[in-house]
DNA sequence: GCCTTTTTTCTACGACCTGTAGAACTTGTC
DNA sequence: GACAAGTTCTACAGGTCGTAGAAAAAAGGC
């Protein structure tokens, strides 16, 4: 998966965190503590879009809206890292060994509701 | 965490593959598809530690080895995409959702060692 | 202790990516 | 049809990365 530079990430913030999707002028308006032109949103937006991360509607005032949650892009990219560790099952044991108490409680519902333990 | 460019990977890879440190001739040799003059290997060394990612002894050819195993690297990198997640659980939930049956297993008993149930 | 070879460092450069936006073109509105 | 708003195209500067030559330093042989 391609990589997000850090205006293009704060971009897809914006638009995981809207209710539905957004206008460039929305996008620069949220971001206006920055100053950014409306060009300068256009162009992030598009290259957002040629990397496959937005899309937008055909209506006039473009609507720009993210091609995944934010949730399924972050599970992506674990495994996408995952796919690299030469020994995926250490790289697994290592990370299990170290979220903290709390996520690997949240983690042993997970398992236990994804498929039942061996009976 | 920094990240790694293509060769740069390739010369993490064969670090955390070796069995000791390695010397930057070692690495060239290792690398000689590609046809690296000696001077590159040790310019991507060089930037390699400017990241944190080996380290070199003191002896006279310098050997190179890297400072965390690649398991550790790759939890590390599994907990820096998911510490972007807006929400962590779901984005826990979701990775945990997108495992194998036999990742999903090898997740339990992991996490069945990491600490006791609550009894 | 010199000279040769090996190793290391410094410097450079082109390609690509990203933030930034002006210029030009398109579309909607009165 | 003129004007405003929106969209696309093109450009450019700064950074990263692959690549390596030149120069300096160290090692080794004699």
């Amino acid at each position: 998966m391609a990589s997000l530079g850090e205006l293009e990430r704060v971009v897809m913030d914006h638009l995981w965190s809207a209710a539905g999707p957004l206008a460039a002028t929305d996008l620069r308006d949220a971001l206006a503590d920055r100053g950014l032109a409306l060009t300068t949103v256009h162009t992030v937006l598009g290259r957002l879009e040629q990397k496959g991360f937005v899309a937008h509607d055909e209506a006039r005032p473009r609507r720009f809206r993210p091609t995944a949650t934010r949730e399924q892009h972050t599970a992506e990219l674990m495994h996408e890292v995952l796919g690299q560790a030469g020994d995926r099952q250490a790289a697994l044991a290592r990370f299990v060994g170290s979220v903290d108490a709390e996520e690997a409680a949240l983690l042993r519902r997970l398992l236990a509701g994804t498929d039942a333990p061996p009976a």
